[in-house]
DNA sequence: ATGGTAGTAGAACTA
């Protein structure tokens, strides 16, 4: 029996965050049995002011990052860094746009059965969704539409995307085999996913009626960090707006990894990784990691 | 209530 640890990544900007990734990558590989020395492990009781984003790392088994789901690579496939990637010691796929979205995978041993989009039939995502087979286990990495203000005409298209990732989850029978559902959910599920719910009522990643479909469409899924962190409020995005929102653990945590039964079953442990947040130049976003035994 | 920052682009949009 061997592990691997699925991760994903929001990046803003698979150019800009190129050292991230390479510093990120080659130290979790060369920690492989490592714990990360001088943090304290979280207390879920401890005060909100006092829980150092930080703490979220803390004893956890870091090891290599066997597949990282990114979003947000902002770039055309034809400016894609492809040999920086390769570089790293991995394969990979993706799919961008001019400025916005964009996704891929990267992999350790190549992927199978990789798709772009919902394949539907109807209007596609595919600088938004990338569909993987990796060892058996079934990939829908997503960057679901941030939707703007509820008010706003996006904000439908945001709940329209999240029937569709339903419709796929549906019409490929995912829920009876090892599936993941993962990636910028842009959707904080509860209250203790977010540093200040009661003032984020109406905010797009927030607002109840979308939580609700969110918990419709996600009927059946285990949500991997609540199953190992059932009430700890670690974030995987601190804004930029917030001064030091890393360092007063002011965030949200809206990237998930969404496991069927059976993936569940497999999985043994799941932790946001803090420490590229607090690097030169990081994303707003940092990654979550899922150890799965195969 | 607004603005705060970052990325892409080269002004204004997205988050």
């Amino acid at each position: 029996m061997s592990v691997i640890r699925i991760a994903t990544f929001n990046v803003n900007s698979i150019r800009t965050r190129l050292e991230i990734l390479s510093r990120w990558l080659g130290e979790r590989d060369a920690n492989s049995e490592g714990h990360n020395e001088g943090c304290v492990p979280c207390d879920p009781n401890i005060s909100n002011s006092k829980l150092l984003a930080r703490d979220a790392h803390a004893r956890v088994p870091y090891g290599a990052i066997d597949v990282l789901c990114i979003q947000e690579t902002k770039v055309e496939d034809k400016d894609f860094p492809l040999l920086r990637i390769k570089q790293l010691g991995y394969n990979c796929v993706y799919c961008g746009e001019k400025s916005y979205n964009g996704v891929a995978i990267l992999s350790k041993e190549p992927l199978e059965e990789v798709s772009f989009g919902f394949c539907d039939g109807e209007r596609d995502f595919p600088t938004r969704v990338v569909y993987a087979k990796y060892k058996g286990i079934r990939i829908l990495n997503t960057y679901v539409p941030q939707g703007k203000e509820i008010t706003h005409p996006d904000y439908q298209v945001k709940l329209e995307f999240l029937d569709r990732v339903k419709k796929f989850m549906d019409t490929n029978s995912v829920y009876d085999a090892p599936f993941l559902w993962l990636g910028d959910m842009n959707v904080a599920p509860t209250e203790i996913d977010l540093t200040n719910p009661k003032a984020n009522k109406e905010n797009v990643c927030f607002y109840l009626p979308l939580r609700e479909k969110f918990s419709r469409v996600s009927n059946g899924l285990v949500d991997l960090f609540r199953k190992f962190n059932p009430d700890t409020r670690h974030y995987s995005f601190f804004s930029y707006l917030v001064k030091d929102s890393l360092t007063r653990n002011i965030g949200w945590r809206v990237d998930h990894v969404l496991a069927t039964e059976s993936a569940a079953k497999m999985a043994d442990g799941c932790y946001i990784d803090t420490a590229p947040r607090s690097w030169e130049r990081p994303s707003d976003h940092t990654p979550v990691v899922a150890l799965f035994k195969v």
